[in-house]
DNA sequence: TAGCGATATTCATTTTTGTGAATAACCACA
DNA sequence: TGTGGTTATTCACAAAAATGAATATCGCTA
């Protein structure tokens, strides 16, 4: 028999309390860094500008160092790119995230009170 | 140098992708078989009466069993009272709430983007 | 110096979520 | 048959969160 039930763990990385790495924070870093603009990446994740800008400049002042430069004017109006340090934090983000999944999924197999 | 972050780990056990339970759900639980009661129990959780009963008819309707026996009428006029296979459900998810805790907390320490 | 395309900022509105209040229904017991 | 204390249910309203729209700002470039 099947167990229908499955465990699902939502992590955030948080400082001083305050949430500073999620799923849907580390989805916008990644989408900046595709798409080089706030504009595209809050399009392109179906979120409004103003959040995008919000968590952006949330997790830049809870960063020991900015994960996102940001300009403005110029040639292209300006843009956003992602740091160096930003992209090494996408990553042990993701690999924290899958240790945690491989978790688990393996204390989802465990569960007793299926048995039922 | 101590390291400024932590890993919260939120929980939910889910079936056909909805919660069945969280820490909320089990803390309700824990409540009603405190006070025999539905209304007792969101009063001491500061929850709406409303959305108390409406996580134990939810919870309820997932379970393979019920987790709680509500009686309306007679001599104190009605209760609720969680049955022999909630107590278990309730422990179950203890168990795994501190397994889960214990490993994100293990994970927490390892952060190196911090090191900055 | 005008235009472009992006960021920055504000505000009213919408959407979502939760709550209080009111009321009906239930049923053992006196 | 009435009382008491709970569950059951509805609904308008409140609080919170998210959004759209509008506008200002920036700085390179033609």
């Amino acid at each position: 028999m099947k167990n229908p039930f499955s465990i699902n763990s939502k992590i955030e990385i948080c400082k001083n309390g305050e949430c500073f790495l999620n799923a849907r924070r580390v989805e916008l870093l990644i989408k900046v860094h595709e798409y080089g603009s706030i504009n595209g990446a809050s399009r392109a994740l179906k979120m409004s500008y103003q959040q995008a800008w919000h968590f952006l400049k949330h997790m830049n002042g809870l960063s020991p160092l900015p994960l996102v430069s940001i300009s403005r004017g110029g040639v292209s109006g300006g843009g956003a790119a992602i740091t160096d340090y930003g992209l090494k934090v996408i990553e042990e983000y993701k690999q924290i995230s899958e240790t945690m999944n491989e978790f688990t999924t393996e204390q989802s197999t465990k569960i007793e009170f299926c048995n039922f």
